[in-house]
DNA sequence: TTCGTTTGTGTAATATTATTACGTAACATA
DNA sequence: TATGTTACGTAATAATATTACACAAACGAA
């Protein structure tokens, strides 16, 4: 699905768009700041659009961070899981799915009789290219 | 390992043992107006013993809503990982450890060149007595 | 079409969570 | 004792999120 195809309100759309256009996740203050040209002034104005696009599972909500990010692969709604791998060096966010793991935690979930709404699954640490960087940076020396 | 043969200071001591007293997580703040009377003055001292007890591992921070929770397993640290499946309705989390999930993690990980450092993994929803509980308030009405 | 409902908007105020900056004290150990 | 490390206390501030209120647009059903 391409994100083109859905109906949004405008504060939505901006929302959507400024995210789809970055390549890191964005705090909701950040994305104030960005739109204020647009005609955006209060946090909440942000909020109530991100709340609607999470909702619609075109953005992911990086719950370690505090921070949003739009779905990296249009066709996610059809996967179980979105877990997200957070490099805190450059601070992007790399979206995989499991559905292994969907299975494991579900199970569980059956298993101890817990509903389960939402789940999150978020690693942190150090992507490739960084660690790349601070080798080549510390042969460098 | 028993949390009281750690080694800890008397602010770390208070905000450990009123985690252990609590059967459900604690925001920060509230652990601090819990340890008024007990001479606490400022977050900070708060958010320190916190960082302390996280890094030793007998405390897990719930990133999905900003609270801390004392491990529930005394030998937790032998675990690959540690998730919780948090209730929304009772507020209670329930700490699972899971080394399947733990092996597909690393492997990805791995797989993707990313150096992992610290995973987090939260279920969102209803616990099974909150579960219980909204199904026989519905059948009295 | 008109009513009523839902959904979204805009603004202000406030609540909640977390950090920075600074100086001091306790303590192990070389 | 001199030194480094860890912890403490306080104040100020930054960053994140919500509540409350009033109004407007969209939409379906009568």
């Amino acid at each position: 699905m391409a994100t083109a195809e859905l109906k949004l309100t405008k504060n939505q759309r901006l929302v959507l768009d400024l995210l789809c256009s970055s390549d890191a996740p964005m705090s909701a203050y950040s994305i104030l700041d960005q739109l204020r040209s647009e005609g955006l002034r209060a946090p909440l104005q942000v909020y109530r659009a991100l709340d609607k696009l999470i909702g619609l599972g075109v953005v992911h909500r990086l719950e370690s961070m505090n921070a949003f990010v739009a779905c990296a692969h249009p066709a996610c709604h059809s996967v179980e899981m979105v877990g997200f791998a957070i490099c805190e060096t450059c601070g992007k966010a790399l979206e995989f799915a499991d559905n292994d793991i969907a299975e494991i935690l579900s199970g569980w979930a059956s298993a101890n009789g817990f509903a389960a709404k939402s789940t999150s699954v978020e690693i942190k640490g150090t992507c490739a290219s960084c660690q790349k960087a601070a080798e080549s940076a510390s042969g460098a020396e």
